[in-house]
DNA sequence: CTATTAAGTTAGGTTATTCAAAATATATAA
DNA sequence: TTATATATTTTGAATAACCTAACTTAATAG
């Protein structure tokens, strides 16, 4: 039987998965805040039920449904938060949280209402991909902010949205989606990244600079 | 433990009382969709939670702690059905669905959003009253419809919105919390009662009549 | 190539919610 | 007042999701 957990189980497979991270039974625990064990059983469950397939000891993949299912549901959160951010004035680092709580229960109904409202969003406040109703969505794979190099200008193109306080500290900072920024120093070692936006000079540790994606800007 | 669940039976035993109805094991099962023994299992937890009292065979009451738990709930998809009337234009009849599947999750801040964008309603679009933050509910206790009698010009305060096809009969008929009516005849044996509304007449039978709350007109 | 650590799985148990069926209590009608 | 119907409660069992603790497999460091 489909749950919302499984549903949960889904999407947070999904979402890891889309960050280029093998989904291990210690990362969908850590994301699903449960222990290991209870992964372990329900990625058995999600196996049997051919949504993901479970090489033991390995991780796991989602199968051609389990995809499915899992994008029927991020398009939900990202649909609101959009939502919540333009028309209900909820802030940039709030509306992951509240957008979260109501992914479930979101009717066909207010889904369209809402697509139709934002005029058919292809991203959500933090830059990540909204998939259409059919199961699109489009794949950028951005660069991070942390593998740039110096001199390079850049464009923010996705900030990691799961922890609320780092997006405050994103957002202090100034780094939204959309930010131009000129990459001005890079220490080795995985060390702190100098960029300057709007003529200010901003030091972030290598950590969050991995959680912002850029691109290229475009010269001519 | 106070899960959504518990919730939901808190708010829905409140619902029944306030139309006057006994809280009974069979009334909430109905409600709830749920076996008679679930219920009964139910009663009694929350009975040990002190949130209800229960009288074997006669049925439950409220404790202050169990009302004021339900005022809360209830708050929220009074506020919400508005809020989807009013400002996502979700038709009146489908309000009532989509905000109960809301209430567990509506977060204080953006409830607040809601109270203040609306301008503090008083009243839901069915015209049930919504609880203030502090959990005051204006107990008007209107005159059913079918108590009526024959020359009565009525107001229409407040229509049960718990099943929609009875929703969509109310509105095809113009049967809206604030119209005026006037009484022009009422059959005995719970026979159906003639209305006029807008100089056209209405047959509506008993059951139908029963949900349907009135108050006098203010005649000067 | 073995010892240690890290990662993953299994086993057994708990809690919340539900149902079906049996047992009991209450209300009603002959 | 006794039979019958209706309402309620009790009992026993199922399921989803979770945990802890014990165990197993894989990775790695000397």
């Amino acid at each position: 039987m489909i749950t919302s957990k499984v549903e949960d189980y889904l999407a947070t497979i999904y979402r890891v998965t889309s960050e280029n991270q093998k989904s291990t039974t210690t990362i969908i625990a850590d994301k699903m805040r449960v222990t290991l064990g209870t992964v372990t059983s329900m990625f058995k469950k999600l196996a049997e039920s051919d949504l993901i397939t479970h090489v033991l000891y390995k991780g796991v993949t989602l199968t051609a449904t389990g995809k499915k299912i899992a994008l029927e549901i991020i398009r939900h959160p990202r649909l609101i938060e959009l939502y919540l951010q333009n028309t209900m004035g909820v802030p940039w680092e709030k509306v992951h949280e509240e957008a979260d709580k109501m992914e479930h229960i979101l009717s066909e109904e207010i889904e369209d209402k809402i697509d139709i409202l934002l005029n058919n969003p292809t991203n959500d406040p933090h830059g990540a991909p909204i998939p259409t109703k059919d199961g699109y969505v489009s794949n950028d794979s951005f660069r991070r902010l942390s593998q740039a190099k110096k001199g390079e200008d850049l464009l923010i193109k996705r900030v990691e949205e799961e922890d609320s306080k780092k997006l405050i500290y994103l957002a202090n900072k100034g780094l939204y989606p959309n930010t131009v920024l000129k990459v001005t120093n890079v220490e080795p070692f995985s060390g702190p990244i100098t960029i300057e936006i709007d003529n200010t000079e901003i030091i972030v540790g290598n950590k969050i600079a991995d959680s912002v994606y850029v691109d290229e800007m475009l010269t001519e």
